[in-house]
DNA sequence: TTGCTCCTCACGTCACGTGAGGTGGC
DNA sequence: TTGCTCCTCACGTCACGTGAGGTGGC
């Protein structure tokens, strides 16, 4: 079985002009030309395609899926795990623009429509299941101490400004201690 | 006071080639020249790029601040929030990237290294703190019932499929139903 | 003279989308 | 003939960065 450039893009669910900027980009290449000159590609071809949208997904440039097609020797882990902490660093920054158009709005009606939890929403939540003060403070501290970096995100997630960020993170590193001198004097 | 293109761009924090990008665009525009051909920007005109830059950290196209500038009539408070609405949308899709590129790793140290939050580190978290199972699907089904949304948007937080995500909102919807015909019958 | 800033084009970026102008098979 | 796909350039996108080539004041 052999395809044209339009059917190809078709079944792999990009359009033609994509597969042909991957030719002239040297990231695909047609097996052959039929005798009107269209383009044919084999079963193989298809198969390329498919490898090449599966990292698309991932967001990875072309070119460093070039690189991981056509050089075996290239480091295909490391570059997955670089464009991870990229899209970490991208989402940050879209983090950022979300509280800064927050702030430019100043409207509590805002946080409801754009779907993000803030932080009085979210101690609101845990207030209502019947969580107290103290169950919270525990939950930082254990957090803190079990998972620093993702307690960063969490916190970032909930739209916390940097300072107060790094305030609640202190006092957590603080209560544990506090818990730990207890424990053991008692 | 007068600054030079360089000075000016310096003081607000950008590239003196971004500031004569914004002025081939119209979007800025020196008060005058100097005698020797130099620009001449007036406090006015550092108050305006000020603002430009204030809207710049929220992401907003050139375009759009433009608008919002040089035509009062445009309303401001709807572009910030279709800006907001976005930004949701594209974190969305870079967390879709993040859940692709772990499949392709495969690996659960990546985990850690990349700073994410897993469903199974979340509920370890919560178990060490003392909650029990009851806790939790409580906690869920008042997420649920107070902000579906929020709720919605903690669980792509956590990269967990969308499948799985519709199959546990569901669940929490249901307790909460138990919850209240129980109430009603005690 | 050396270093600094300033000026004006013009081209490159990334992953395509969109014509323009023309061909070929049903 | 109408509609469809195919072909090959070439230009546009967005917000700049990077030279190239030249001027002016200390």
């Amino acid at each position: 079985v052999t395809y044209t450039a339009g059917q190809l893009a078709k079944r792999c669910g990009l359009s033609r002009t994509a597969l042909l900027y991957y030719e002239s980009i040297g990231l695909m290449k047609a097996a052959g030309r039929s005798s009107n000159n269209y383009r044919r590609y084999s079963e193989k071809d298809r198969q390329r395609l498919e490898q090449i949208c599966r990292y698309r997904e991932s967001g990875l440039s072309l070119e460093d899926i070039k690189g991981m097609l056509d050089r075996p020797s290239t480091d295909g882990r490391s570059i997955l795990e670089r464009r991870l902490a990229a899209l970490n660093e991208e989402i940050r920054k879209l983090r950022d623009h979300q509280r800064s158009i927050l702030s430019l709005l100043r409207n509590p009606a805002a946080f409801r429509k754009a779907g993000i939890m803030s932080k009085d929403a979210w101690v609101a939540l845990l207030r209502n299941c019947g969580f107290s003060d103290a169950d919270m403070s525990r939950w930082h501290a254990e957090f803190e101490r079990s998972a620093p970096a993702e307690h960063q995100h969490f916190l970032e997630y909930l739209c916390i400004p940097e300072g107060e960020i790094r305030s609640i993170r202190a006092w957590s590193r603080k209560q544990l201690a506090n818990d730990t001198s207890e424990r053991a004097a008692g």
